[in-house]
Parts: structure tokens; sequence; C-alpha cells
DNA sequence: AATAAATACATGTTTAAACATATATCTTAA
DNA sequence: TTAAGATATATGTTTAAACATGTATTTATT
């Protein structure tokens, strides 16, 4: 399978999977997105690797810093997350392992913890962010109109 | 949350994720597809659950009907398989364990196997076969046409 | 024919996901 | 105020994913 840089070229899911027949066009569709979300996540992984970081730690990362220098709970954490089974507790002390994130106990709240991004975390979202728009366009070729189509179907099919 | 069954209802990407700031459009659109894949993925779990299989065993009990009566080799299931990087070896042990597909050596090429799926697993899928409409429905609330849309979109993103 | 390379699969090991349960704290309501 | 319920998080256990390596067999090369 060769691709030619100038010309856009993209493989369907029938050829992906080798699948020809589908109940309706529903499934297939459900069927491309599962396809497609482990396509992104292979790409991710593989950009993310140099950094010593998986894709789920950067999106905590990336969630802590969208609310630095305030402090947020590990529930909130959970709350911002894609997948929403995350094992929160467990992520973050391997986050606090490689000293990117902090974590105290919540004086209001003496159950719940005090979570915020280390400068060391900091500091390396500021390297990844040189490459993060380069790492978009290459795990999204659609123009701006039919990403936003895209996005806005999705929403839609989860009603 | 509440929904009311004959109002279409939806939460947007971000209110999922509680994020009204994106790097650009097709971040979010891939963070759109990864949530709404967990998402799909959280249902399917719920569904297969009271049949004892996982959505990647239904997703390989189908391959495995869509040859039948042929056989095809751990290899070609992998090709066809949404996750590439799937541990089909022992996936397919887990099949067997539950008596739904059978394994045997392929005499063409002795390091190959033949996979196929048993009466049992037939049998299983026979009964599956009644509600995987309604799943469908369930997890695509969209029309053929925008799901037809949706699932292009996808294809095109991959370019 | 002999050797190297590729392929199909299995398996060992490490790591993380899944699931249940436990503990401390906070909130609510009788 | 006190018990009941809810909440935030931690942790134990089981299961599966990830990654590397091993082995037999087949294909390609010279």
């Amino acid at each position: 399978m060769q691709r030619h840089a100038a010309i856009a070229f993209f493989m369907k899911i029938e050829e992906e999977i080798k699948q020809t027949k589908f109940r309706n066009v529903q499934q297939k569709t459900i069927l491309n997105i599962l396809f497609t979300s482990n396509w992104l996540q292979n790409k991710q992984k593989e950009f993310f690797e140099p950094y010593g970081i998986t894709g789920q730690q950067y999106n905590i990362l990336r969630i802590l810093r969208g609310q630095h220098p305030n402090r947020i709970s590990g529930a909130e954490i959970k709350n911002r997350m894609l997948d929403k089974n995350s094992d929160v507790s467990r992520l973050l002390d391997r986050l606090i392992g490689k000293n990117l994130v902090i974590k105290s106990q919540c004086p209001n709240d003496k159950r719940a913890s005090d979570i915020s991004i280390s400068d060391s975390g900091l500091h390396l979202l500021l390297k990844l962010d040189a490459d993060m728009d380069k790492l978009d366009a290459q795990l999204m070729s659609l123009s701006p109109e039919d990403a936003s189509l895209l996005s806005a179907l999705l929403d839609k099919s989860r009603g």
C-alpha cells in the first residue's frame, strides 16, 4: 500500500477491515468510529513515545495545565477525561512518579486531593506544544469545515 | 441529565469533557472520535455482558461466521479486526475455552491454524441477531444519510 | 541444495485495565 | 445530634493488554 504526497488518498473502512457487507449503514459507521479511534490511538502512541508518556497521561497533563495555577480534585479530572472509566488514582500515581504532577490533601475536604501540574510537567508540555499542531494535522486530514461537520455528526450520533 | 423519549437530545463534546477551548477544530474532532469510541464500547459492553462475551470476541465470531463453513487462519482474522494490535492468539484461546470456536492445524501450511466457528458459536450469534439491529439503532442515532456522511468523513479523515 | 529471510503462531513477562471492596470524610435528614 | 447515605479516593485481585522473544515452517535467494 503506497501513498503519494500530493494526492489525497485514503482507504475506506471496507478495505481496512476487509468487510463488504454490513447489517446496515449504522453498523458500518459504528465499526468505522471504533476502527478510527484505534488508528488515532496508535498514531498518538508513536508520537508520545519519545516523551515517555501515553496519550491518556498527556490528556491529564493538558487538563491540569488548563486549570493552572488552580488545583483540582481527582474526581474533577475524571469528569473531564475522555474515558470515564479511567483509574484516575493510579494514573496519577504514575504521573507523580515521573514528577509531572503534584498531589496534596485538600484542606476543605479531607477526603479529596488537590492535584496540580508540576514545573517539570509544564516544561514537558511546552516542549510538546510546538509539535501539537503538526500532530493534529497528521491525525485529522480534513478541512476545518469538514472537521466541524464530522464533530457535529458525532455529537448527534450519541443522541 | 435527563432525556425525553420523543425529543432528540444530545450533549456536545464540550459538555461531555467540560472543555470549551481547543487548539483547533481538528483537535476537537480527534477528541470527539476518541470520546465517542469509549462511549460506544461502554454501551456494547453492557449489551454483550449477559451473553458472556466482549465486543472484541463478538467481532471475531462475526468474522468467522462470515467465512463459515470455510476456515481461516489467525493472521487472516487479525487482518480483519478493528484493532490491528489484538493478541489474536490468546483471544482465540478464550473463545475456544468457551467452546465457541474450533482450531485445528492447517494441512497445507503447518505453521498456520484453521479456525472456524463452532455450532455453539453459531447458536450464540443466532440468539444475538434478533437484537443487533436494535443495538445499532441505540448506538447510532443518525438517519442512514447522516450515518453515511459520517462514515465517509471518517474514511477521509485518515487520509 | 543450502542458507537466509519471512511468516504464523505461541508464550513469557511486565504493565495496565477492570472490577470489587474498603476507609475516611462529608452531607442530609429524622 | 446521630444515624444513613453519599462521596473521594485507595487498594486488592483478577483479567487482559503490551511488548519482546522463541520455534517451527515456509519462501526466496544464490
